[in-house]
RNA sequence: GUCCCCAUCGUCUAGCUCGGCCUAGGACAUCGGCCUUUCACGUCGGUAACACGGGUUCGAAUCCCGUUGGGGACGCCA
């Protein structure tokens, strides 16, 4: 950990520590926009150099479609195109669909989907690995060729019997190389493939935000590459994938930590250099335990379809694990600007619903108010306020200023379409209590007096209405929450809504007329 | 069990690389004042943290070691 920048030592261990220091020193000074992977010596700066790729960053996001886009997955995702974008790199889509019992098409869509409502435009892809087959083939049987790997005919079942005994036994469950010092196979049996780990020896992780991390070889087990069944396994194929695909920067999360050295010792037997790492830390849910259903929402769709808007997800996301001094709201462009690897923190994230549900307020706050109308239209159809072909006929500059209205108060796109609902339906339900309280005997003259000053009223603005209360109030001597909250459920059904005048105004002389004349029904009802 | 990672307010974090600028800053949430026709927004203020124990040092949130706690990985899943 004495080296966090590691992005750097990366490439490092064969030079001097003199080197080394010097290199803190004069070029890993962290100041924030520096852009330290450039600034390195070319000598030192070689990734997959033999690729036919060019030095050219290419990153890859690669979920497996065993389940839908969520929230981890995505926070993932983001980095890696934060990275790509800032870096003028290549960012690549790759679905991870060897497991093919759990995979399944409608995944793959969802995945995509949310990608593409997140905005996280992948320049590459996305590919999948079950097209690849011929690839993984060749590379496997390099591997075969070459001595690296070897057939192993062992079963599931003795497998789990090792597994077993290994763990009773105190050691670590890892294969004990019985196939891998055979001479005759067995008949009868399709053979698995093993890949010939070191024994000795260790394997040192670079990774940018953890630093180094140190794997005895003997810890690491000869894993299986190729199934009995002929398809490739994880470990293995994403090593020959990003081989094949030129991949500069792995991206993802720290789960794979511990998978790294494997994927390590397959790119030597390879011949080849490993790619840079950096492995984010987890999302958690609130009892700090990995982040997963019981925790709530957790699939990105989950949160389009509570209103949330894809901007301020993306940046509720990115400040899990990544700041920039005591900002919290940042543009697209900002974040591709001050984005950077070596600020991303080592320790996990708890999952805050709250302030995502603030960070969202926020977005719908500062957004302009036409753009929000295509965004609240499918809510207000899922609400049954309008019919689907209601944008047709609706009159844009005056949705946009009822939007307006509702803007500082709505936190998601679901509350802004119920409170458009009393600005656009024919009528509204009135809130029990409020009722009760508001639309009474005690109100019903000053909902009378409204009710005829508003239809005999010349200018029906917000101005105009105005000053028709308060020559009612002058009239009445009273406070203006006496007349004004009787209105307001009236026409809104409840206590709550932007400010009397303007709501009056933006709902017109008919739709007011109306449900005040049905108010004024209920409270001489209740006084009789 | 073995290996790996992590540790600042309830939560996200700044500060740690280069020890003194920290009686630890910001944000969400929370509590109170103000604004106000309600709610919200806004605004002002409050409560609230360096996990613990040892070192090193004139001085440690910051460096070292240990402990504890949490997370992750150990599969013919990815």
């Amino acid at each position: 950990m004495f080296i966090r920048s590691s992005a750097f030592a990366a490439s490092v261990l064969i030079i001097t520590t003199d080197i080394i220091n010097y290199l803190k020193k004069n070029t890993l000074k962290p100041t924030i926009n520096n852009d330290k992977i450039n600034k390195r010596p070319q000598n030192i700066y070689k990734i997959c150099k033999e690729d036919r790729l060019t030095h050219q960053i290419r990153v890859r996001f690669a979920p497996s479609p065993t389940g839908y886009l969520h929230i981890g997955g995505a926070r993932t995702a983001l980095f890696n195109y934060l990275f790509t974008r800032k870096k003028g790199g290549v960012f690549i889509l790759r679905i991870e669909d060897t497991d093919r019992t759990r995979s399944t098409d409608e995944y793959i869509e969802a995945i995509i989907d949310g990608m593409k409502w997140l905005g996280l435009r992948w320049d590459e892809g996305p590919y999948r690995q079950t097209d690849r087959a011929d690839v993984y083939n060749s590379y496997v049987q390099r591997m075969l060729e070459d001595g690296k790997a070897y057939y192993c005919y062992c079963s599931p079942d003795e497998l789990e019997e090792k597994r077993k005994r290994a763990i009773a036994n105190g050691k670590p469950p890892k294969y004990d190389g019985t196939c891998r010092r055979l001479k005759e196979p067995p008949a009868y049996i399709k053979p698995t493939v093993r890949f010939k780990m070191p024994a000795t020896g260790e394997t040192v992780v670079d990774d940018v935000v953890k630093g180094m991390v140190h794997f005895d070889n003997s810890t690491l087990d000869d894993f299986i590459i190729l199934r009995s069944d002929g398809t490739p396994t994880y470990n293995f194929v994403v090593v020959a994938d990003d081989i094949d695909m030129g991949i500069t920067h792995i991206i993802r999360g720290d789960d794979h930590l511990n998978n790294t050295p494997k994927q390590i010792q397959i790119y030597e037997a390879f011949g080849k250099k490993p790619p840079i790492f950096a492995h984010l830390s987890m999302i958690l849910g609130s009892d700090k335990s990995r982040l997963s259903k019981r925790h709530g929402a957790t699939s990105v769709q989950a949160y389009r379809d509570m209103g949330y808007l894809p901007e301020a997800l993306l940046n509720y996301l990115v400040r899990l694990g990544w700041s920039y001094g005591d900002q919290e709201v940042f543009s697209m462009d900002e974040l591709i600007d001050k984005f950077s690897l070596e600020s991303v923190g080592r320790a996990s994230a708890v999952f805050n619903p709250e302030k995502l549900l603030w960070m969202n307020g926020e977005y719908i706050k500062s957004a302009r108010a036409e753009d929000l109308i295509d965004k609240v239209l499918p809510f207000l159809v899922s609400g049954g306020v309008v019919s689907a072909d209601y944008r047709q006929s609706v009159d844009s500059v005056w949705l946009s200023r009822a939007i307006t209205t509702l803007q500082e108060r709505s936190r998601t796109l679901v509350e802004l379409a119920r409170s458009l609902g009393y600005y656009i339906a024919g009528d509204v339900e009135i809130d029990e209590k409020a009722c009760k309280k508001f639309i009474n005997p005690a109100t019903l003259d000053y909902l009378v007096a409204v009710r005829d000053g508003l239809s005999a009223l010349e200018v029906f603005t917000a101005s105009g209405v105005e000053a028709l209360f308060m020559s009612l109030l002058e009239k009445f001597g009273v406070q203006l929450g006496k007349v004004a909250q009787p209105v307001r459920v009236a026409l809104t059904g409840n206590t709550v809504s932007p400010g009397i005048f303007e709501v009056i105004e933006l709902i017109g002389r008919d739709k007011c007329l109306s449900r005040i004349g049905r108010a004024i029904g209920i409270a001489s009802l209740s006084a009789g």
